[in-house]
DNA sequence: TCGTACCTTGCATACGCATGCAATTTAACC
DNA sequence: GGTTAAATTGCATGCGTATGCAAGGTACGA
């Protein structure tokens, strides 16, 4: 017969406020609702005797109704790279500022994005943030079919029906290789990442092209096989020491360059004055003066805004919008570790001095 | 009398798999329930079902029941640091591998992190972890009244009645100066961070204390503000511009000494030939050749654990056990920033050669 | 004075699932 | 084969909130 059994204590539910004010449930909610109709006199009534109660919507419960948990799920399959910090700040502070929640997932190394999707989406997260990670069109089809907006930030699958943001990498390594031509080097190399990574894949594939457009000789190239400082150290030890050195090499990114530069200097080699060296992405580190490095600065934070824009979590039921594709240009920063060795143009002479 | 009206068609539900199996609801949650008893057999028709039909059971609603979101709140005041994407990578590893999920906190340059308290309570999150950030006895008790475990990381208030977890900093302080006195430094300083971060109270006070027992003179200080590159940097140009200079210097963390290291040699001075330089932390950065910082190494992998350990997620309902403050011990790394200055122990010596 | 329109509130129900209890089936044993 | 215990399943209900609908209240104009 008892009516309520021994609450938890834990727990200050509307109907505690209502029971406290001689009001309904359903007045309470809608003091603490945006958009439903109550008096002024009245949600001042409520909120006050909230306070006193301590009394704090259950938005759990919300969701269950609404069918929005204002839940943002961000893949991060990459903290190690400084590059990836600064995504999450930025990605999350745009979220943040729209209302919304972060839900965080970290895949274990090696641990396919795919396997922890149905995880993310039994959370019912409003949204999907991939960095640096793929999944297969399966999954990108169940995401579809539950109206669940997907973004993959600085990666992108052709063909693949999620929406994608990333700087204009062809762009920027066409700038690069402009640049190093321009300043009179004449044996470029590249540094290669994962092979099958579109960043990896485009900044290769401008900076080669456009090479080739100015006249260069084929470019000399390296796979260091992932984006972290080892992998870019052991391959520019491996590079300098091969018979025909390079007077610059580009890297697929910054801390590949760094770890480029250690490994140039434990040679003996000075930079820039022995060989140049180039990121992508400017990290923090790249401005340090002990590596003080020539990079395309990928706009962070306009990215972030631009593939938190594109979920619609503004909108109240999802209007699914068509995948979109959205490329933003980087620009070239011109540190100390590169240098200009002679006439500009593509000039044909040979050493230049200091 | 329609039973049902449209439904939306994006949610596959309980319901859903038990009418295509002519079975109940109920069975449906004990097929994806742990403790619940059902056959094998069942079980079996029941997945089979549900992955036709792409059901997938929605944790929200769930938790509604169970009273558990299997989330836990982390709040990261920092994510410029390199101290913090590394602990950050450890507390997400160690939340997913007891199979919870985590729910990411940024307060915006400023705000308090008691503002966003509420917010983050309201999503029943079963748990929180605030690192380098504090929160009012208020906010701990409202936390406590809710059984919600709240861990503090790298950081703790005395008396505040939450769970914290830091290594020893006063013991590694104590380390430092251990090391630079027997190493013969003569004129050791300390440059501090904000004043009221108990990081930094306890470095300060570790190291001092130690000098003052090891009979050296009162230590130089400088005030650097917090705990940046920046900060680091410019309190050391005021310093070693003093008539007096160190012969060593220890920082509040290793970020402030990378920039401690790059403005002395702005100032044209060697490191450590002119001045030895000591940080705090290990961060990735403190290992690269161009700082080789030496540093105390903080066991982040180990502090995560017990961290998340305190917080009893595994106890079905929260043993509210009583608050406790567990410090790690972490260990000298000795690199080339620092270097021998004549005879071991408390030597008179003058100067030392290189 | 009454009637109309609008604003405010309460009632009832649904969101999707977990779980105590009773009913039913299966297994086990003599 | 019969009896009893154990395992399995269904029924009914509740978790805390939002919301359509109807009822009540207020203000206003005629």
């Amino acid at each position: 017969m008892a009516r309520r059994v021994q609450k938890p204590a834990t727990q200050v539910t509307a109907d505690d406020v209502a029971r406290k004010l001689g009001v309904s449930q359903s007045t309470i909610s809608r003091a603490f609702s945006m958009t439903a109709s109550i008096s002024e006199k009245m949600k001042r009534r409520v909120i006050d005797a909230s306070n006193a109660l301590g009394y704090q919507p259950n938005v759990i419960a919300r969701s269950l109704i609404t069918r929005r948990t204002n839940m943002v799920a961000i893949v991060m399959a990459n903290l190690v790279d400084p590059f990836y910090p600064v995504v999450l700040d930025e990605l999350v502070q745009q979220v943040q500022a729209r209302g919304f929640q972060t839900l965080l997932f970290v895949p274990s190394p090696g641990q396919p994005v795919d396997d922890i999707m149905p995880n993310l989406l039994q959370y019912q997260v409003d949204a999907i943030v991939l960095t640096s990670a793929t999944i297969s069109s399966a999954m990108a089809r169940t995401c579809a079919a539950r109206d669940t907006p997907v973004v993959s930030f600085n990666r992108y699958v052709p063909g693949l029906q999620i929406h994608a943001v990333a700087s204009d990498n062809i762009a920027g390594a066409r700038q690069v290789a402009d640049y190093l031509v321009s300043t009179g080097h004449e044996r470029p190399a590249f540094i290669a990442a994962q092979r099958d990574a579109t960043t990896n894949i485009d900044r290769r594939h401008g900076f080669m092209s456009r090479l080739k457009e100015l006249g260069m000789p084929a470019c000399l190239e390296e796979e260091a096989g992932d984006f972290s400082y080892e992998a870019g150290y052991a391959a520019t030890k491996r590079l300098l020491r091969k018979a025909k050195r390079p007077d610059a090499i580009f890297y697929a990114s910054d801390i590949m360059a760094a770890g480029g530069i250690d490994a140039a200097r434990e040679l003996g080699m000075g930079v820039p004055e022995d060989v140049s060296i180039v990121g992508y992405d400017d990290v923090p580190m790249a401005a340090l003066p002990c590596y003080s490095l020539t990079t395309i600065r990928q706009p962070v934070a306009e990215m972030a805004k631009v593939a938190i824009d594109l979920l619609g979590l503004a909108d109240p039921r999802g209007t699914k919008s068509a995948p979109a594709m959205r490329t933003i240009m980087g620009s070239l920063i011109t540190r100390s570790s590169t240098m200009n060795r002679g006439t500009a143009g593509a000039g044909r002479k040979r050493k230049a001095a200091r």
